[in-house]
DNA sequence: TTGCGAATGTTATATTATAACATCATCCGC
DNA sequence: GCGGATGATGTTATAATATAACATTCGCAA
């Protein structure tokens, strides 16, 4: 699925040409110039692109990436540099094993994840 | 490491007793007959409980969970069950392979990761 | 006892997100 | 073309979460 007005194609462009993680009103700001003037403009077209999975919330950040796959909702991995802000999404492994080892939590199934490591790049070292 | 305070024990305590996360806010109006009255007071302990490892901040609620087991800051799971609300700590997985298939992610060294799984446990199904 | 640092109290404000309602645009059946 | 449904957008207000900045108090050790 891509964005489906112009509205929606001028976030994603938008997240996608940062390399790092964007708050919904830094967006706002950026935006502006466009017709942006509320808040609930910039959520409500995020809202649709997380739904879509074309854009990815950062919990711990409260801030917003363009994915580079598109994927479902709590189904990736964010790597974000602490260096230089970097974002990499990656696919999510399978941790149901470890629900196994907790009396009362064996049986449970995931359906969504926010899995957010933060840590030091190759080139941040 | 204990509650180092009067304050602190308070809120570990009120944490410990529920079973469910609870927002720095509910903290702040269940804590109002013991003298907490503004929202500052309640970051600050909860801040210095974080730090100690004795609270654990689930990102995706905003809300504070008192921690089983003590652990340092970004090294658990946790488990939220959508039907119920309760929440599991469990140890964190080895993820360090996932980054290796990602060219220049190969060498990145998480220190700090919000692992959080929503989904049904098995009493919810 | 006094001086230091940590914890606490207090006020104000910043940051993030949603509610509620009005308007507009598009499309479809008639 | 008309009318009605639907979804996108605009607008205003407010809720929910978190921090800054500074004053006061408490415990303890020199």
């Amino acid at each position: 699925m891509k964005p489906q007005t112009p509205r929606q194609q001028l976030i994603f462009d938008f997240l996608q040409q940062k390399k790092t993680p964007q708050g919904a009103y830094d967006i706002l700001d950026a935006c502006r110039d466009h017709g942006f003037r509320a808040p609930s403009q910039i959520y409500r077209v995020l809202n649709k692109l997380l739904e879509y999975g074309l854009v990815h919330k950062v919990e711990s950040l409260n801030a917003y990436i363009a994915c580079e796959q598109q994927h479902d909702i709590g189904q990736s991995i964010v790597a974000i540099c602490n260096g230089c802000g970097l974002v990499k999404e990656m696919p999510i492994p399978d941790f149901t094993d470890q629900f196994k080892k907790f009396d009362g939590w064996d049986g449970f199934i995931p359906q969504q994840m926010a899995v957010e490591v933060k840590g030091r790049c190759s080139s941040c070292n």
